[in-house]
DNA sequence: ATGCCGACTTGCACCTAGAATT
DNA sequence: AATTCTAGGTGCAAGTCGGCAT
């Protein structure tokens, strides 16, 4: 089929599972029904009138890529990864599967449905369903523990070595204990998966077993729960160190679309899970077929019902949860019909600005001369004088940023000119000041404040979307600043001006009143009434001009949670395809046609380690990469056939990884590193766009990110389904944190650590050596009680009392169920201190599997959801206890 | 095909109130 | 009552991906 083919909205898929009818949100006090009708009709020919007016680039030194230029690349652990690596060789075990296959005593008959696939049918299905990197993760223990801190600290290394470089990174210090800090979470997870005997090989059931055959195939064994542990150490990630700049050369301007399907907008109907739909068909024909047709909402329409409706009949559906849900099905209306259209009527109050800057008239100094400053240049110069105590203040970049800016409202003549006469002290210790005067204020005092502001702010909080009132996400405009760009950012630093009404467009139902500006005597930009976004509000961001800060309703409102739910029921139908997927993915890490071969084996990546999909990425952006921008210098080469991932990702956190992979994927590698320099893409021939037009061959809408959600839903719901025991609520959540640390793993996932946090495990670790002390007591004191000696005297000399020989044993008891739940206390800290749960939750896991579950196992829903969570899968609070992902 | 624009999701850090601990 | 710790909320940066114009 054509690579271009209408991607469905996702209405397409069926709610029946989790309800009874199909979905529909419900709007607590208006029906949509009637709206919905109307909104059919219209036609979305809105749609052009986006966001278009737009001012002239202003980036006066937008170009300040010299930073990053000059940062020298990266790369260079070779050959000490190497060495180690091979040492730590995992051995690949292989085994079964079986154990996945039978977690499920209960299938339901959803769950039996899907089996029937074609190839995957004896359960094989468990297998495709877990995700690739548990089934063949590989790490290298030994690697990691034996890394050097050189090994990691320099990613650098390749460029130094091999002369070429430059390297100019900045230099970030770090303690040998922050090292081992750095190290990735996800290697941390691979690590603990390669140790054991393991699941078979993905792809064993697939038809290309040549290829399956070579590898070895190796596990993941969860039994293993000995994750890498890192010692001590405290800190943050790695930062800069990874990647340079040989790179912005050879960047490729933006990326290419080659083809984009026509997408169907969000059209009504309910989409049929069409997956559960299309089971018996074999899947490649489903993959044929499926597209266009199945896909298309309108026809899709009945046949969701009908499977719905046969699917119903098992399921019982828990009320329950329902009560705090605004959303509840009511007909068969789709939320958002006609073209693209996501709203009727949208009434709102627009946006609430940040108050005038106050001066405070602390003078700073320059030259050890306290200067005179303009209203608006202390207020530039207090941004930059309240960082004082963060890493940016120190950052050259930003400094350097920083001054430019604020030159230009210091105007030529102003005898501040140099960073490193300025004393910003003053002005930093009046904030703190400040600070500490607000601290000070008395709870009525605070609680007063509070009120003042939710009394002013509480018109803009609301919006009135179909009649239904939702909460507005971000009303507040963002307050000028200086941009805090992350990691190696070319333009931190830089003045983030403040944003005025005429910088504001507008977006509001026909009907509704224009929101009165809030600011005297000045009016919004724009006012328009385009019903096929969902923004209320945008501007242009000042550090970038060409892009839009935008105003939408908040995580809990019918319009996210309806996309929300389309995105988990789009990674479902991914279950349905993946084993062809990876067959096909397979089969072509062969291929000669170097293009193909480049897409399987970036597939292959996405799906197995939860890469991102990697877009192309401007010089004044920081220099991150994902999957379609690799640099040769990101993978490493460890024979036989590992591969170690080295690349700052997202937001800069660092990805550092080895995974073992199939042969084919190892050589493949090398050829296309083969030839080429630091800094070149090691996917030369591909882009995020052709990368999502194959995966759109092969399922309908299918793009690299779906992987991500897909991977981290599958591994939750096999988790929770493989590792629940009859326990209690305790028990129970622990398996659940547990699972979604996994996930927060793979996603690779991770926070900074603490500044407290090495201070809070000493404390700990003291208290535990004082139970231990008792302990040892205890235990002396039972010994001289059995032989009927009094007890010793305690610490502080006076005589204790006479204890029988049981008493003392149950306090030992005591005493050790205590030293046991400390341990295990300090250890998952320890073990969480560098990973993020929450991401995953709120954006990775169905919320149906944790509420499924839950129900299951009488856990209460609120333990594993807070109240925004709650509010946010208000959709999936509903769901049948028997859901499956 | 490419580049750009546009809209929307994802992600980490920071801040704070209130819980937990002393 | 004072202090410390933590979860949860917010802020906003940084991704993904579609689709149009060229």
């Amino acid at each position: 089929m054509a690579a271009v083919k209408p991607c469905i909205k996702p209405n397409i898929f069926d709610d029946s599972e989790d309800d009874d009818g199909p979905a529909v949100f419900k709007r607590t006090s208006t029906s949509k029904r009637t709206q919905l009708n109307s909104e059919l009709k219209k036609s979305s020919s809105q749609r052009h009138d986006g966001p278009s007016v737009r001012s002239v680039s202003d980036t006066p030194n937008g170009k300040n890529s010299t930073f990053q230029k000059g940062k020298a690349v990266s790369s260079a652990k070779v050959s000490l990864v190497k060495s180690n690596a091979t040492s730590s060789n995992a051995s690949p075990s292989t085994q079964n599967k079986s154990n996945s296959s039978q977690q499920n005593a209960q299938i339901n008959e959803k769950e039996k449905k899907h089996s029937n696939k074609p190839q995957s049918e004896s359960n094989v299905e468990s297998d495709d369903d877990k995700p690739l990197g548990v089934r063949l993760a590989t790490a290298s223990a030994a690697l990691l523990k034996n890394r050097s801190p050189d090994v990691l600290k320099g990613l650098s290394s390749s460029v130094r070595n091999s002369s070429q470089s430059v390297k100019t990174k900045v230099s970030i210090k770090k303690s040998d204990e922050d090292l081992e800090d750095d190290i990735p979470l996800s290697s941390k997870y691979h690590l603990k998966l390669s140790a054991g005997p393991s699941s078979k090989n993905y792809y064993d059931s697939n038809e290309d077993k040549t290829l399956v055959s070579k590898l070895q195939q190796n596990g993941s064994s969860k039994q293993i729960n000995e994750p890498f542990k890192s010692p001590k150490g405290l800190n943050k990630r790695p930062l800069s160190e990874g990647s340079t700049s040989v790179q912005s050369s050879i960047k490729k301007s933006k990326l290419s679309p080659t083809q984009v399907p026509a997408k169907v907008k969000q059209v009504t109907v309910k989409a049929e899970t069409k997956a559960d739909d299309d089971d018996n068909v074999p899947i490649s024909q489903r993959m044929k077929k499926s597209t266009p047709s199945d896909i298309k909402s309108i026809s899709t329409k009945k046949t969701t019902k009908i499977v719905s409706t046969s699917f119903k009949k098992t399921s019982k559906k828990s009320k329950k949860f329902e009560k705090n849900s605004k959303y509840s099905k009511s007909t068969n209306v789709q939320p958002t019909s006609g073209e693209g259209q996501k709203w009727a009527s949208l009434v709102h109050n627009g946006v609430i600005f940040p108050p005038p800057y106050k001066p405070h008239g602390i003078k700073m100094l320059y030259n050890g001369q306290p200067v005179n400053l303009t209203t608006e240049q202390e207020e530039v110069a207090t941004m930059f004088a309240v960082m004082k105590d963060t890493d940016y203040a120190t950052k050259p970049k930003f400094i350097d940023n920083f001054m430019n800016d604020w030159r230009q409202i210091l105007g030529k003549n102003h005898a501040i000119k140099k960073f490193e006469l300025c004393d910003f002290t003053p002005i930093y210790e009046w904030h703190q000041r400040e600070k500490e005067k607000k601290k000070q204020m008395t709870t009525e005092e605070k609680k007063a404040l509070k009120e003042e502001k939710l009394r002013q702010e509480e018109k803009y909080m609301w919006a009135i979307v179909d009649g239904v009132k939702e909460k507005v996400g971000n009303f507040r405009v963002e307050p000028p600043g200086l941009f805090r760009g992350r990691g190696e950012h070319p333009k931190m630093g830089k003045l983030k001006r403040r944003i005025r009404p005429s910088d504001i467009t507008i977006n509001i139902g026909k009907d509704a009143p224009i929101p009165e500006c809030p600011i005297h005597g000045e009016r919004w930009k724009e006012v328009k009434h385009d019903n096929t976004v969902t923004w209320l509000a945008f501007w242009n961001d000042p550090i970038n001009p060409r892009e839009f800060k935008y105003v939408f309703l908040a995580a809990s409102s019918s319009l996210k949670g309806q996309s929300d739910k389309e995105k988990y029921e789009k990674a479902r139908l991914l279950k349905n395809y993946i084993h062809d997927i990876r067959a096909k993915y397979t089969k072509d890490f062969g291929s000669k046609d170097i293009t193909k071969r480049q897409v399987a084996v970036a597939t292959y990546l996405i799906d197995k380690l939860a890469l991102r999909a990697g877009n192309e990425k401007d010089d004044d952006e920081a220099d991150t990469v994902g999957c379609c921008t690799l640099k040769v210098e990101n993978v490493t080469l460890v024979p036989p056939n590992k591969l170690q991932f080295d690349f700052l990702g997202k937001d800069s956190i660092r990805y550092f990884n080895t995974v073992e992979v199939e042969l084919p994927v190892y050589k493949a590698i090398g050829i296309f590193k083969d030839g080429k320099s630091v800094g070149e893409d090691l996917f030369d021939k591909l882009d995020t766009s052709k990368l999502n037009a194959h995966l759109k061959e092969l399922m309908p809408c299918l793009t690299a990110k779906v992987f991500r959600t897909y991977n981290a839903s599958i591994t939750l719901d096999e988790m929770l389904n493989r590792e629940t025991e009859d326990g209690n609520v305790a028990e129970n959540i622990v398996i659940y944190q547990h699972a979604n640390k996994e996930v927060a793993i793979i996603c690779n996932h991770q926070r900074s650590v603490s500044k407290s946090h090495s201070a809070q495990m000493s404390r700990l670790s003291e208290k535990m050596d004082e139970l231990k002390a008792v302990l040892d007591e205890l235990e002396d004191d039972l010994m001289r009680a059995k032989k009927g000696k009094p007890p010793s005297r305690g610490a502080d000399g006076k005589p204790k009392r006479n204890l029988s020989p049981e008493a003392l044993a149950k306090k030992i008891a005591q005493t050790n169920v205590k030293i046991e739940k400390m341990e295990r206390d300090m250890k998952t800290k320890e073990d969480l201190k560098t990973v993020a749960l929450g991401t995953s939750k709120i954006n990775y896991l169905d919320p149906r599997i944790s509420v499924a579950w839950c129900k299951r196992h009488e856990v209460p829903i609120e333990k594993i959801f807070n109240k925004s969570l709650l509010a946010k899968f208000a959709w999936a609070l509903d769901v049948d206890p028997s859901f499956r992902f």
